[in-house]
Formats: structure tokens, C-alpha cells, sequence
DNA sequence: CGAACACTTGAACCTAATCAATGAGTGTGG
DNA sequence: CCACACTCATTGATTAGGTTCAAGTGTTCG
């Protein structure tokens, strides 16, 4: 795929959240701006700490946002999936990138500069607004996010983490939903604040209940049921 | 103070950091078509949950975010200081209020309805990219705190917590600085993640080491440096 | 085939929550 | 103006949830 295939299908970016409600035209100007750049599987599209030179939007594969702390320890902020911006908040706020973007698989994106999309956000006051929503809906993730953390037992923050899992990457396969990321112990430890230990035990129990199956980077959710009933703190997760 | 106070005065309004980068002429239309709205010490601007109706930038007094868990549990997302904008999340992303806005002392805000703000927005792209910024900012102290909550012992918890207070309502005093706020334990608590009981007794720790001097709702901190030492967990709290 | 990696499980430990009782400061109404 | 009530804060004792450390198993990949 070339930058002119992308610029020609305006029309398959607009269903990218930050395109709505742009003209044709107005898309097609935009997408004449934008570079494209593919990353390898394990590669960084950024790193932490880098001066923030350009912002992305999603076209092909899965990244991950990751965050490290000045001892060390790391947080996965949370996976990108296609067609979403990345990036964005270094290019807007500060000089560097508050986190590390890390291709899952093989990955394309879209690139824009900050000085070009800051002409384009001027310009196209509805890139601003879509931009806006954009941001207004990872604070509110953040926020409930901070909430979880500050009152929620480990148990539960792992139910919420992987039913948003489901939501956002789940496929329905044979059984159950297939969480269709490769998904360690760590990665989930790494979302929920704890460590990769505990979240093993959590997993072990559950699929000694059968609400879920587990292997190596991979879960499977057999009774979405039964996590929604723990992620609530239900009385008693029924069967169905 | 009436309204027609405020829109003569758009100067004073300059330093708001939504209306940085505008014209006095396009702040002028912007203030018109804003309402100010008063409330007492203790009353809400809003209310978590309620439908998002308008957005804010306070001029008088100080205002607390606070967000209630499901199960009872609440958390102080933040203090907001005058000149700052509050209540904009609803308004660009979901429908009704994450948080509620309750008014530490008597104040004074400046209010658009969401439509017309959403109009605004469309004229005056300065404006939408102000507001980007500001939720940028937002976005990077919420992945702050949340790194925090996951990677540090409480004790350093309520350090960094007590910095940025410090930074945002600290006012120099005869031996110290003085978080210009009434600030209990309480709220310490639920801004970092924990009970007013471990904070009472880390406080009183600092206190027989001469970092802080507490009282009722109040808290001065008398050796900035020891604080730092904490947060950072360095080695020895060096006395100056 | 060997090495690196992901995962599991047990045992010991520890931080911080919880529960309970008491003390201090503030405000209000008789 | 004092007494009472209320809110805020302190401190001790106990407990539990989860971390940490250690050892070992299974899987994948070069």
C-alpha cells in the first residue's frame, strides 16, 4: 500500500472517529498531509521520552501504549486498535512523548507532523471537535480507570480489565470470546496494577470455576457472565 | 459583579489559558454569549450524573472535583483554581457529568451551554485548540497519577500529592509553605488512594521529624526538601 | 537440542486496611 | 458565654490481601 492508495480512499478513513463529519474534500486535503509509516512486530513507532515530532492514526495491526515508571516498574496504558489516533497528546500538551508505542504485530499508520496538523486543526474546525471527543473519552477511561485502582480489590480490576478486553479486541469463537491479542500474565498485571503472580493464581481459580480457559498469552472467556458477576461483586455468579 | 463586568473586562480574561491566542474582539463575542453563575461554599455546580448542560471557567473562589464509586467509595479527582476550565469532559464526550463540582468556598464561574460552546468551538479554532491543550494536560496528570497509584508505597503517595498542592495553592508563610486550602485528611485520602487513617498517622510521622506541621484541615509544610527526598525515595532526607 | 520465555505454585512476609476507642477543635443555640 | 453536638483527627490492635522470593514445569524458537 502507498501513500496515493490511502490518499485516493478518502472514504475508508471516515469511519476513523477523528474524519467524522469531514467533507470528501476536506479529507482528501488532510490525508495529502499525512506520511505513512510502518513498524515491525516488537518495533516502536515512539519511545518515552522522545521530543514529540508527529502523531498517528491507526491503519493496520495493534500497538501498544506502554508507560515506565523512573524505578523501573512499567503500566500498559492500553492497546491501540486500527483506525484510532496515537500520539497525539505529546504533539498537543508537552514536548515528548509521555509513553512508548510498540507495534503488537506488523503495523501502518498514518503520520502527521505537529506543526502541519496544528495548521490542519486550524483549519478544519471539525478535526478540532472530533480531536476534542477524542481526548474527552480517554480522560473518562482514565478516570474510571483511577477509580478502579483506588477502591477495587485486585480481583475485580482483572474482571474489568479483561471485559473490556472482550469488548475491544474479544472475537467469538467455539466456547466462548477469544481475546485475539497475544495477552501474558504480565500484560494483564501491567493493566490492572498488580503483578504477573497474582494475576496467575486469579486466572487458575477462574478457570477451575470454568469461567475462562487459559494458555500460554491467550484467554479465553467461556462465562462472560460469571466475570461481569465478579467485576461487579455480585452475590452469586449464576450459571447459565 | 454582573455580567456586563465581565464581558468589558476581556483583558483580565487573556490569562485564562482557553482564551490564550485570541483577539479582543473574538474574546468579546465569546463572553457574550456566556452566563455567570454564583455558588455558596459547600453547593454543587453540577452533579455526578446529572445531564452535561454547560461548561465552565471559573473566575472567583475554588472548586472540588470528586467522583463517587458504585459502592460508596469517593475520590478528589482534583482542585480547580480560578481562571480554570471545569465540566468541559461532559459537554464534549458523554451526556452526563463523570464528576461533581462542589464549591470549596463561595464562587463565581463563567458558564456556555453546550451547543453554543460547541458553536464556538466551530469559529474559533484558537479556542478548540486551546481546550485540546488543556485536556492534553489533563490526560498526562491522570497517567501520572495512575503510575503512581500502581508503583508507589502510600508514603510517597501522599508526598507527591502534598508537592502539587504545594505547586497549585502553596502560599509562603513564616516558616514554611502553606497549602491555602481546607484540606483534611480525608481528602488526602481519597486523593491518593487510601484511608484518612494512614495518612493521619504518616502526617504525624512527618510531623515528629519537623517536615510538616498539621492542624485541623491544615497542613504546612515546613521542609520542602525533606517532602522530595520521600517522593522520590532517596536515600537520606539531608537536613538544610 | 538448548536457551529463552511464559507460566505455576508454595511459603514467608509486610504494607496498609479495618475496627474500636478516645481526644481535640468548631459552631450553634439556649 | 457556656454546654452540647458534631466533625475531624489520633492511636492501638488485629487482620487480610497481595507482594515477594524461590523453585520448578511447560512451550516456543533459533
Amino acid at each position: 500500500m502507498t501513500d496515493s492508495d490511502l490518499a485516493s480512499r478518502p472514504q475508508s478513513l471516515q469511519q476513523v472517529s477523528l474524519f467524522h463529519n469531514l467533507g470528501s474534500d476536506d479529507l482528501t486535503k488532510i490525508l495529502e498531509r499525512a506520511r505513512t509509516r510502518r513498524v515491525e512486530r516488537e518495533a516502536f513507532f515512539f519511545q518515552q521520552g522522545d521530543t514529540a515530532t508527529a502523531l498517528y492514526v491507526l491503519t493496520h495491526g495493534q500497538v501498544r501504549l506502554v508507560q515506565l515508571s523512573p524505578d523501573g516498574n512499567q503500566i500498559l496504558l492500553r492497546f491501540i486498535p486500527p483506525q484510532e489516533l496515537f500520539g497525539g497528546i505529546a504533539v498537543l500538551g508537552d514536548t515528548v512523548y509521555p509513553a512508548s508505542a510498540q507495534a503488537v504485530q506488523d503495523s501502518i499508520a498514518l503520520g502527521w507532523d505537529s506543526a502541519t496538523f496544528m495548521q490542519l486543526l486550524e483549519t478544519f474546525p471539525r478535526l478540532a471537535i472530533n480531536a476534542l471527543r477524542h481526548l474527552a473519552q480517554r480522560i473518562q477511561e482514565l478516570q474510571q480507570r483511577n477509580l478502579e485502582l483506588t477502591t477495587e480489590r485486585v480481583e475485580r480490576r482483572i474482571a474489568h480489565a479483561l471485559l473490556r478486553l472482550v469488548q475491544a479486541s474479544g472475537r467469538k469463537v467455539e466456547g466462548g470470546v477469544l481475546i485475539d491479542l497475544p495477552l501474558s500474565r504480565q500484560d494483564l498485571a501491567e493493566m490492572t496494577g498488580t503483578t504477573l503472580y497474582t494475576v496467575s493464581r486469579t486466572l487458575s481459580a477462574w478457570q477451575q470455576r470454568g469461567i475462562v480457559e487459559i494458555g500460554r498469552e491467550r484467554v479465553l472467556v467461556r462465562l462472560p457472565h460469571g466475570l461481569v458477576a465478579i467485576a461487579e461483586d455480585l452475590p452469586a455468579p449464576a450459571h447459565n
